[in-house]
DNA sequence: CGGTTTTGACCTGCGC
DNA sequence: GCGCAGGTCAAAACCG
């Protein structure tokens, strides 16, 4: 359970920062174990999970709010937080079988920076990575005949 | 036609 | 006990 060692292969790629700058440009990332615990009191309506979700989350600088990590989301919120300015997104993993979520928050200081923070862990292989890989294994199966 | 976004309402936890 | 702040739902609109 260590979230921080996924891969986003799209995630530098695409944002392709003006600025080779190795540091700002990149995404502080700090996967807060503290906050891990002591968010799972979901019992309102009774659809909670026991399980604890791993917190972590990503700062990145973009200038749209989705980022393509691989996965599908879908929105399923948005509200006006105090202290911001800007209104916080809430998505969700499109897979039902996995119940991951992300918030995306902007910076009130820096419209530029966007504030990631991802909840819980997929239990299902990355679609685009799986597209891209296909025809890799595909071809990997095919010379290990030989 | 299926999946996704939008948007307001609703619910719950917490502090005073 | 009440009010605020944050998080989620759900229905309609929207888009390919």
């Amino acid at each position: 359970m260590e979230p921080h060692q996924q891969s986003f292969p799209s995630l530098l790629s695409q944002q392709g920062p003006p600025f080779p700058l190795p540091e700002a440009s990149g995404l502080h990332f700090c996967s807060s174990s503290s906050l891990t615990e002591g968010d799972e009191k979901r019992k309102g309506k009774g659809r909670g999970k026991k399980e604890s979700r791993p917190r972590f989350v990503f700062q990145t600088r973009s200038e749209s709010d989705i980022l393509d990590d691989g996965y599908r989301w879908r929105k399923y919120g948005q509200k006006k937080v105090k202290n911001c300015s800007f209104p916080r997104s809430y998505y969700r993993c499109s897979q039902l079988t996995c119940n991951v979520k992300k918030q995306v928050q902007r910076l009130s200081s820096d419209a530029a920076i966007v504030v990631t923070t991802y909840e819980g862990v997929h239990n299902h292989p990355c679609e685009k990575l799986m597209e891209t890989l296909s025809p890799l294994l595909n071809q990997m199966q095919f010379l290990s005949q030989f």
